[in-house]
DNA sequence: AGATTAAAAGACCTTTTTATCCTTTTTATA
DNA sequence: TATAAAAAGGATAAAAAGGTCTTTTAATCT
């Protein structure tokens, strides 16, 4: 469904966001360790969330990664179109070279109901609902 | 959604089907054609799903490739099966080792029913049910 | 100022996916 | 039986995804 880019980069934000509601800054080391990541990897992926300004850095001691309070009702929806593009949100799912439904292909109609729904459910979904979900809710971030 | 070999399988599975319908038989070059889709890498596509059973082919002059009469009734999340595997239809959306219902991340209610929604959808769509859904609307392979 | 901490950036490597090419095997039919 | 058609199979190559490592930049604390 999404790339290891995108799981592991929807896993660091919503960490980093139910962190944030706790007004703690969460180094990488932190990150890549709470939700088993590759830490490197990681880094690369918090870069782009980074400059896509969903996540703020902070460089130095005492430094790390934080979520600044405007940007906490950021969509899932937004985070999976900087790590893996709208193709998900708009490709053929037969992979013809665009989606139209003048000429659809033989999935379109049924096809689409599903990528609707993916997108709703992302584009719904904020990164504080999910922070205030997880702090009443038990779910995990690693395994 | 789905790897280029589960796209370019499906495509070509669903024109079989369709010309199976006519009780014509098509070869690669014709399949390959039709669904713009590159030859050989399709032909690897056809190998996985003949040795499957769910396509028949025949060598040899006026050979090619058909579905038998008790295929038609295969149902499109075989194909993805056979070429995607099946994590498609059980896999945690936020890449977690295995989704499990006991200890879901933030995302698994959610992420479960438009899972599920995919499943059954391809579940309840067969190649014959495809096949003649072209025959009365207007839809393609290729573009 | 200098040392230390932590992210940013870029170069690099590995694996998987996508794609091509070429040879071999099978088979219909002239 | 020779020939041509067509799929099967193997080797290889290119591109993309996944992942690591080193150097640079910035912030903080003696
Ligand atoms: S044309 Fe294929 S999903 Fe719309
Ligand atoms: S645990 Fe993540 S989707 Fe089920």
């Amino acid at each position: 469904m999404f790339s290891k880019s995108c799981e592991y980069g929807l896993r660091a934000v919503i960490f980093i966001a139910q962190q944030t509601t706790k007004n703690n800054m969460v180094s990488l080391s932190t990150i890549s360790e709470e939700i088993n990541s590759p830490q490197a990897f990681t880094a690369k992926v918090l870069q782009q969330l980074t400059r896509s300004n969903i996540v703020k850095s902070v460089k130095g001691p005492y430094g790390g990664f934080t979520i600044e309070d405007n940007k906490m009702n950021t969509k899932l929806s937004e985070v999976v179109s900087v790590l893996d593009g709208d193709a998900i949100y708009t490709g053929c799912g037969l992979g013809l070279k665009q989606c139209d439904a003048n000429s659809p292909c033989p999935l379109h109609f049924k096809f689409v109901e599903i990528r609707d729904g993916l997108r709703n459910m992302l584009e719904n979904t904020s990164l504080l609902s999910i922070a205030e979900d997880m702090n009443t809710d038990f779910t995990i971030l690693k395994r």
